[in-house]
DNA sequence: CATATTCTTATTGTATACAAAAAACTATCT
DNA sequence: AGATAGTTTTTTGTATACAATAAGAATATG
């Protein structure tokens, strides 16, 4: 993974559309706001062509709404989307989580035990945000191992939404540490192959973040 | 939907996109055949700018892939994407179906059997590519209406590939009306709100498509 | 003959310039 | 004050030029 990111230098398209796209992600960049290409691009030492093409590309991934002619601004997730986000989600990581417990592969369950123990560790620490991106990570894991790279892809372009609707969770550490510990169970529910189970664990769970993610 | 086009009048990028789109889909540009913007730009009267964002955004439909700083060329799915399109597919479709039969709006339902008989007659004159485009608008038709957009957008997606994937398909329209029947039973498990059999009905309906779509 | 190696050509990545459209502002009028 | 019309400014859409890189061809080498 490393590796990938020496060899092959990311062109500045890419490289601006992950600079914007973690200054969305962090808050830094908040809803509403205009991204216009002029003042981004002199702000990054680029061009308008790259910055033009990750613009794009943000908005692909529902972090920016393009009114075309006219200008691009972050996104505000209604809670209608919101809910509509989270319905989906349940939907493709049931199917993931499903498909991954099929395999049965030692690997990614080792993979996911590791995830959620960072998660839990950063927790303690305090660092929510991080927390959260490992958590994300966690749920990218179930799909990227699930053997379905087409369910990946289309899994990894919802979770920028999802990441983008954690901003306003406010969840103090022990409620954060209650959601964590479900990885758990899901984990263990993937081993042994109990789908019904694995349905019942994921609704509740995604359900929990949805719920404190659209509350505020 | 004809309004919009007649108010919003398409970039040249979005122009460009369903022309090429449409040349990929019909045939006309086949899979590995490549895709260079100086001779497509010289082939539309376009510039490279408008070209380039084309050929993105059909890369995020599937239907190019774009290999960075090298060339695109149009993508030849692999059986075993195929399979995973075939699963997704399915798992989208039958959550469409549910969310849709929940609603219980007789509108979508008008709307379903219209389309529906326009396929036969098609099939019946013996267009088949037509017939099939009618298809996909049969199923985009229950995700549009299911209401959840996200989902539409992601199947909507997926749907560029899913009629790419059924330019080899040789099927004798005896067989392809055997298909395009088990719309009206999907239609009536839909009224009726039998989600079971909603699911075995779209399940096999999609698996009929696949099988014939991946075996040439 | 197969395999490196160099050279040429094709193709993309990026910067820049200009035109067109929309947004923001201002002055005017009711 | 609020709406309206006209003007300015901002911002995008597109064309074009140049640089950098990869592909393909020609040439050398074992």
């Amino acid at each position: 993974m490393i590796m990938e990111e020496l060899i092959t230098r990311k062109s500045l398209s890419d490289q601006v559309h992950d600079h914007i796209k973690r200054m969305i992600l962090s808050g830094e960049l908040k809803g509403g706001e205009r991204v216009p290409e002029a003042s981004l691009s002199k702000l990054f030492g680029v061009s308008r062509t790259p910055l033009r093409e990750a613009l794009k590309k943000l908005s692909d991934y529902g972090l920016i709404y393009i009114k075309p002619r006219s200008y691009a601004e972050v996104v505000i997730i209604s809670e209608e989307e919101a809910r509509e986000i989270a319905e989906v989600r349940i939907d493709l990581e049931v199917l993931s989580a499903k498909l991954l417990s099929r395999k049965g592969n030692p690997e990614s369950y080792k993979e996911l035990r590791e995830i959620s123990q960072r998660c839990l560790e950063l927790n303690e620490t305090g660092d929510k945000a991080s927390a959260f991106e490992m958590d994300s990570l966690f749920h990218l894991s179930i799909a990227r191992n699930c053997g379905n790279s087409v369910l990946y892809d289309i899994f990894e372009k919802l979770d920028a939404r999802i990441q983008l609707l954690r901003l306003n969770q406010q969840l103090d550490p022990a409620s954060l540490k209650n959601y964590i510990k479900q990885h758990s169970l899901l984990i263990s529910a993937m081993e042994n192959r109990e789908e019904n189970l694995i349905e019942s664990i994921l609704t509740a769970h995604i359900m929990h973040d949805f719920h404190n993610s659209s509350s505020s």
